[in-house]
RNA sequence: GGGCGGUUGCUGAAAUUGGUAGACAGGGCGGACUUAGGAUCCGUUGGCGCAAGCCAUGAGAGUUCGAGUCUCUCACCGCCCACCA
C-alpha cells in the first residue's frame, strides 16, 4: 500500500516491532552462544568461595517458576541487577551471584490442580524451561553451580530445622486466633496476602474465622525491625513502606471499671488521652474476650445474635456502622460516670485492646458510630480562639485545640492535657504510655499440599513436640491424592502412613501436624544457603557467612517491600539474637527496581499481557535487548514497556561493530591528546557516576553521544576504542567480548569482563575552560568563554565587551553586576 | 480517608541539584543514493513568527539577579495501606 508522503502514522502503533524492525547485521547469534559455553566451560563465573579475597554478594530476587515463563518484568530486574555485579567485579572484586528457584506453594500447586497434574512434576518442568531456556540467555554472570531449590528436601529439611529453633525458643507458638479464610483455595491466608479483604492468589472474598494456627512472633521484633531501618542503605520508599506496615503508634493504655463488677476491667487504648472527657461509649470488638462476663441477662439474645452476624471480615469498602449494647455501663475513670458498654464491629479486636473509648465529637468513625446509634456527643475540644463548640456538632473535629468541658484540664492545648494525663494515669495505676504496633504476627500455617510439612507430632500426653532435629526432614508424601479435600485440612490429613507416628518424648501412639509452612518462610532465608545448597549436615557454612554476609546490594521489585523483605528481616534477626547468625540484618543495600507495565497495567497473567522476552532475544540478541531494557527510563522507576525504540539499539550496537571492526587495524596506539583527551575522561567519569547510582539510561545516553563524536572522526586511538568497549560491557556482555578479541594484542588473552574499569583522571577534565552565560536582567543575553583561572575582574569586563550586551546598554545603565564562579555572570541594570 | 511518588516536545526521556530547558533515542518532515533494503546517508524537528524576537516544564501565586528544580494553594495520575482508636 503505497502512502501519500506526508500523512501522519499513528504515534502508537498497536503492533509490535518485532517483524518491522531489523535485527542486526552483525553475527550476534554465533558468538553470544560461542561466549555463553566458553565462560560456562571455563567457569568464568564461578569464585572460589573460601578464597575469595574482595568478596562481593550481589543477589537478586529467585523466581517463582510459574508456567507462564520468565517476564521482561523478571529480566528488567535482573539485568539491572548484572550489571551492577559486572561492573563490581571489574572494579576487582569477586562477585558472587547465584541463582535458584522459589517453587513450593499455592500458585504452583492452584495451576498443578488445574491442569490435573502432580505439582511436583509441574515444577520440575518449570525449572527447566526457566533455567535453561530463559536465565541462561539473559547473559547474566550466574554462579549455577550453587544453584538452591527450595522444593529440595535437602533444602526445606532446614526451612523445618529454623521453624524448630523458633518453637524451642517460644517464637513460633499455636494459638487460637480470628484468621483469614480463603474458601476457593481452602486454606488461611496471612494479613498480608488478603488485598481489599479478597484472597491475593485467587481473588475469592476471604472469611474470617476463629481457628488454632502456628503464628511466628513477627510482632515481639516490631521495635527491633523498625530501629534498624535508621541505618539501612535501601531505597527510601522502601524502608518508607515497611515503616507504614510495622505502624507504631504511641498513646494511653488504661483499665475502665465496670459499673457493679468490681473484679472486671477492661483495657482501652488511645492515642488522644486529651479527648478523655469526651467519652460518651465504650466499644468492644465483636469478639472480644469480656463480653460472656459483662453482657447483661436482658442482652444476652441480642449480643450473641450480633455476634454471628458480624463475624465477617471488613472489605475496606464497607463503612456502615453496627453495633449491640451489653447492658453493662463502664465508670470514666476520672468523672466515675456511667457510660454504657456498646459491641462495634468497627472495632478490631486485633489492634490496641480489642476496645476504645468513644469519643464521637473527636474522632470520625465514633462520630459516625453515634450517629447511627443514637447516642450523645460531647465537645471537649476546640480551636485555639474559637470559644465555643456548636450547638450539635455534625463532624468530629480531630485536630489538636484547646480543651474545654475537662475539669482541671480545661484550657491546656491538647499536647499539655496529654502530658498531665499521662502522668496522672501513670502515677494512680490505672494506665500507662505505651506504644502499639499495627504488625501482626506471621500466620505460617497452609491446609495445603506443596510446601513443607510443619514437623510437629501431637501427643496426648506431652501436646506439640518437636520432630527431632536428626530425623529431619518430614518429608513431602509423594502421592497421588494431593488435591484439597474439600473439608478445610491439608490433604497430607488423609494420608494415614504420614499422620500416625509415635511421640518423640514417650513413644506413644501420636499424631503429626498436617499443615504445611508458608511459601513465604522458604524464600525467607535462601541468601543463606547459596553457599552450602548440598550440605546435608548444617544449614549454612558459619565460615563462609562470615565472609559473604550481609548481602552487599540486593536488587528486586517494590512490591516485596513489606512480605518477602520484613519476613527475610525477621529471620535473620530471630536467629542472630538465638545464636545461629552474626549478623542482625541480611541485606546492606537494597534498591528497589522500578516495575515494568504493560499498556498501563501490571503485567500477570489474569490480565494477559504477558510480555516475553524470549523472542525479542532470539530476534535481536542479548546484548540488543539488555541495553534497550536499560535505555528506556530510569532503572528505579521502571515505566510501560513497548518495543518502540528497539530499532534505536539495534542500529547502536550496529555502528559500534562496524566503527570497531573498522579501525581495529589502524587505530594508533597514541594516547589521547587535548580536547578528545578531555572528552574521554568526562565519559568515564559519567558513566562511572551513572552505574554507581543505577542510572543506567543515562549511561547509554553518554555512550551513543561518544560513539556519535568518534564517527566524525577519521583516526582514532586505540585507548578510544578500548574504552567505548569496557564501558558498555555491563550491559553488553557478548558484543563487546567480541570486538575486544579483534581489537587486543597479540599475546594478551584475557576477557573483557576480566579487565579493570577504567578510571578518569579529574585533572584532565578540570583543564576545560569555561562558557559562561551572561544575563541582564536574567535573561541571556550571550557567552563568553574563558580559560578555567580567569581572575573575576577580567571576566566583568570582557563580559561587557559581548555585541549584545553592548548594545542593550547603549539605552541602560549597569547599577550591579554578579558573578557567579564558574556558572555565570549576571547584570542588573537600572 | 491516610502515606509516598509523580505531571517536561508527537513518544521514551535529559537537565552538572538554583544557572543556555528538551541531552540521548524513537517517530515525523524534506532531500540524496540508487533503485526495492525489515535499508543507509544528509538536513530538519517544542510553539508562534519572514525575521529580530516572543512564549513554553499540569494551573495559579511567592522567594530570588535568575525557578523544571525551593515555598504555598489547586487540579489530575500512579503505587502502597486502609474502620489501626
Amino acid at each position: 500500500m503505497s502512502e501519500q508522503k506526508g500523512q501522519v502514522e499513528p504515534t502508537h502503533p498497536a503492533e509490535s516491532s518485532l517483524a518491522r524492525v531489523r535485527p542486526p547485521r552483525y553475527d550476534f547469534a554465533t558468538f553470544e552462544a560461542k561466549w555463553r559455553e566458553r565462560w560456562e566451560r571455563e567457569k568464568l563465573y564461578q569464585v572460589d568461595l573460601y578464597h575469595a579475597r574482595r568478596p562481593y554478594y550481589n543477589l537478586m530476587m529467585f523466581p517463582y517458576p510459574s508456567a507462564e515463563g520468565l517476564h521482561v518484568g523478571n529480566m528488567y530486574s535482573y539485568v539491572g541487577s548484572d550489571i551492577h555485579g559486572r561492573w563490581m567485579a571489574m572494579q576487582g572484586y569477586d562477585v558472587f551471584e547465584p541463582m535458584g528457584f522459589d517453587a513450593f506453594g499455592i500458585h504452583s500447586e492452584n495451576f498443578a490442580i488445574q491442569r490435573g497434574i502432580h505439582p511436583r512434576v509441574l515444577t520440575a518442568r518449570n525449572v527447566e524451561r526457566f533455567r535453561e531456556q530463559q536465565l541462561k540467555r539473559i547473559g547474566n554472570r550466574f554462579d549455577w553451580s550453587h544453584e538452591v531449590h527450595t522444593t529440595d528436601p535437602r533444602y526445606y529439611r532446614w526451612t523445618q530445622w529454623i521453624f524448630l529453633q523458633l518453637f524451642k525458643n517460644g517464637l513460633a507458638e499455636r494459638k487460637t486466633a480470628p484468621v483469614n479464610w480463603c474458601p476457593k483455595d481452602k486454606t488461611v491466608l496471612a494479613d498480608e496476602q488478603v488485598i481489599d479483604g479478597h484472597c491475593e492468589r485467587c481473588g475469592t472474598l476471604v472469611e474470617r474465622r476463629w481457628l488454632e494456627q502456628w503464628f511466628l512472633k513477627l510482632t515481639r521484633y516490631a521495635q527491633k525491625l523498625l530501629d534498624n531501618l535508621e541505618w539501612l542503605d535501601w531505597s527510601e520508599r522502601v524502608k518508607m513502606l515497611q515503616r507504614n506496615w510495622i505502624g507504631r503508634s504511641e498513646g494511653l493504655e488504661f483499665a475502665i471499671e465496670i459499673d457493679g463488677m468490681p473484679d472486671v476491667r477492661v483495657q482501652v487504648y488511645t492515642t488522644r488521652p486529651d479527648t478523655i472527657f469526651g467519652m460518651t461509649f465504650v466499644a468492644l470488638a465483636p469478639l472480644h474476650p469480656l463480653i460472656p462476663q459483662i453482657t447483661t441477662k436482658t442482652q444476652l439474645a441480642d449480643v450473641a445474635a450480633y455476634q454471628q452476624t458480624a463475624n465477617r471480615l471488613h472489605t475496606g469498602t464497607e463503612h456502615t456502622m453496627t453495633g449491640v449494647f451489653t447492658g453493662a455501663y463502664a465508670l470514666h475513670p476520672l468523672t466515675g460516670e456511667r457510660i454504657p458498654i456498646w459491641i462495634a464491629d468497627f472495632v478490631l479486636e486485633s489492634y490496641g485492646a480489642g476496645a476504645v473509648m468513644g469519643v464521637p465529637a473527636h474522632d470520625e468513625r465514633d462520630m459516625a458510630f453515634v450517629k447511627a446509634m443514637g447516642l450523645p456527643v460531647r465537645t471537649v475540644i476546640v480551636q485555639p480562639g474559637s470559644a465555643h463548640p456548636a450547638e450539635e456538632p455534625q463532624e468530629a473535629f480531630v485536630q489538636p485545640g484547646v480543651l474545654i468541658n475537662s475539669a482541671g484540664y480545661s484550657g491546656m492545648t491538647s499536647a499539655q492535657a496529654a502530658g498531665a494525663l499521662f502522668t496522672w494515669f501513670e502515677e494512680c495505676g490505672k494506665g500507662h504510655r505505651v506504644a502499639k504496633y499495627r504488625l501482626r504476627d506471621w500466620l505460617i500455617s497452609r491446609q495445603r499440599y506443596w510446601g513443607p510439612p510443619i514437623p510437629i507430632i501431637y501427643c496426648q500426653e506431652h501436646g506439640a513436640v518437636p520432630v527431632p532435629e536428626e530425623q529431619l526432614p518430614v518429608l513431602l508424601p509423594d502421592v497421588e491424592n494431593w488435591m484439597p479435600t474439600g473439608t478445610g485440612a491439608s490433604p497430607l490429613a488423609a494420608i494415614e502412613s504420614f499422620v500416625h507416628t509415635t511421640c518423640p518424648i514417650c513413644g506413644h501412639a501420636a499424631r503429626r501436624e498436617t499443615d504445611v509452612s508458608d511459601n513465604f518462610l522458604d524464600s525467607a532465608w535462601y541468601f543463606l544457603r547459596y553457599f552450602s545448597h548440598d550440605d546435608e549436615t548444617q544449614p549454612w557454612d558459619p565460615d563462609l557467612l562470615r565472609k559473604w554476609l550481609p548481602v552487599d546490594m540486593y536488587i528486586g521489585g517494590a512490591e516485596h517491600s513489606v512480605l518477602h523483605l520484613m519476613y527475610a528481616r525477621f529471620l535473620t534477626r530471630s536467629l542472630h539474637d538465638l545464636g545461629h547468625l552474626e549478623f542482625e540484618e541480611p541485606f546492606k543495600r537494597f534498591r528497589a527496581n522500578g516495575m515494568i507495565t504493560k499498556d498501563g497495567a501490571k503485567i500477570s497473567k489474569s490480565k494477559g499481557n504477558i510480555v516475553n522476552p524470549d523472542s525479542y532475544i532470539t530476534r535481536f540478541g542479548t546484548d540488543v535487548f539488555r541495553v534497550y531494557l536499560m535505555f528506556m527510563g530510569p532503572y528505579q522507576a521502571g515505566g510501560d514497556f513497548s518495543d518502540h525504540g528497539i530499532g534505536g539499539v539495534v542500529r547502536f550496537l550496529d555502528r559500534v561493530w562496524s566503527l570497531v571492526t573498522q579501525h581495529a587495524q589502524n587505530a594508533s596506539a597514541q594516547a589521547p591528546q587535548g580536547e578528545e583527551r578531555r572528552v574521554i575522561h568526562r565519559l568515564i567519569k559519567r558513566v562511572t557516576e551513572d552505574l554507581a547510582t543505577l542510572k543506567y539510561n543515562t549511561a547509554v545516553a553518554a555512550l551513543m553521544g561518544y560513539l556519535n563524536s568518534l564517527e566524525t572522526r577519521s583516526t582514532l586511538t586505540r585507548e578510544e576504542l578500548r574504552t567505548l568497549l569496557m564501558l558498555l560491557a555491563p550491559m553488553a556482555p557478548y558484543i563487546t567480548e567480541e570486538l575486544w578479541q579483534k581489537l587486543k594484542h597479540p599475546g594478551q588473552n584475557h576477557s573483557i569482563h576480566a579487565t579493570s574499569w577504567p578510571s578518569f583522571d579529574a585533572e584532565a577534565i578540570g583543564a576545560e575552560t569555561l562558557i559562561l552565560p551572561i544575563q541582564i536582567n536574567g535573561r541571556v543575553r550571550g557567552r563568553i568563554e574563558v580559560a578555567h583561572d580567569t581572575p573575576e575582574a577580567e571576566i566583568k569586563s570582557q563580559a561587557l565587551q559581548v555585541p549584545q550586551v553592548q548594545s542593550l546598554l547603549a539605552t541602560q545603565k549597569v547599577t550591579r553586576m554578579i558573578y557567579v564562579p564558574e556558572r555565570l555572570v549576571n547584570i542588573v541594570t537600572a
